[in-house]
DNA sequence: ATGCATGAGAA
DNA sequence: TCTCATGCATA
């Protein structure tokens, strides 16, 4: 039949940096990098993959789980939450390519076995160990945000300052920070402003 | 879909 | 200690 799926300028460029190992000393090129990065192919790769999927009739939490069945070495099963943000592009662009030809290899396999297979649906139990998360309040996470803005790295010291002031655990703190920093590196935003 | 958390590995 | 890939719990 005939593709009715043509919105795409795709500027052929590869989307692969020579994996530096990591900046001790980095520069905000990442941010420019990101701004300025055309439209690498892997864009539509996450979004065919998610029609896919769905035409599949296979939820995010069913792709993660069957990836552990490709035998693939070094490769066994990933939560809905690693898929669902694979499709939404808010992983770091090298964790995007790493995962790409695992899902597409995933994604061709089950389009093969589609039609000669049916579910085994697996159902598992045993119940306890519920993991708490915490949750910080909206006027804490402004001020985190806030400090965030001045400095994305405070020290040890003043994150225990911080902790003190917005009565928040140090490590809670600490953590945020981590995660913060780890949202900008995102081939995409929430944006949700 | 996303917030907070963990753990392995680098520096 | 931090980054990075990843996930449980939850909105």
């Amino acid at each position: 039949m005939m593709s009715m799926n043509s919105k795409q300028p795709h500027f052929a460029m590869h989307p692969t940096l020579p994996e530096h190992k990591y900046p001790s000393l980095h520069s905000s090129s990442e941010a420019i990098r990101r701004a300025c990065l055309p439209t690498p192919p892997l864009e539509a790769f996450a979004e065919r993959f998610k029609q896919r999927r769905i035409k599949l009739g296979v939820t995010q939490a069913d792709v993660g789980s069957a990836l552990a069945n490709l035998k693939i070495p070094g490769v066994g099963s990933l939560s809905q939450s690693t898929i669902c943000r694979f499709e939404s592009l808010t992983l770091s662009h090298n964790n995007m390519i790493a995962l790409k030809p695992i899902l597409q290899a995933w994604l061709e396999e089950a389009e093969g076995a589609q039609r000669e297979k049916m579910n085994k649906p697996e159902l598992f139990n045993g119940g306890e160990k519920k993991r708490k998360r915490t949750s910080i309040a909206a006027p804490e996470k402004r001020s985190l945000e806030a400090y965030f803005a001045v400095q994305p790295r405070p020290s040890s010291e003043k994150i225990a300052a911080i902790a003190e002031k917005l009565d928040l655990k140090k490590n809670v703190v600490r953590v945020w920070f981590c995660n913060q920093r780890q949202k900008q590196k995102r081939m995409k935003f929430s944006a949700t402003y």
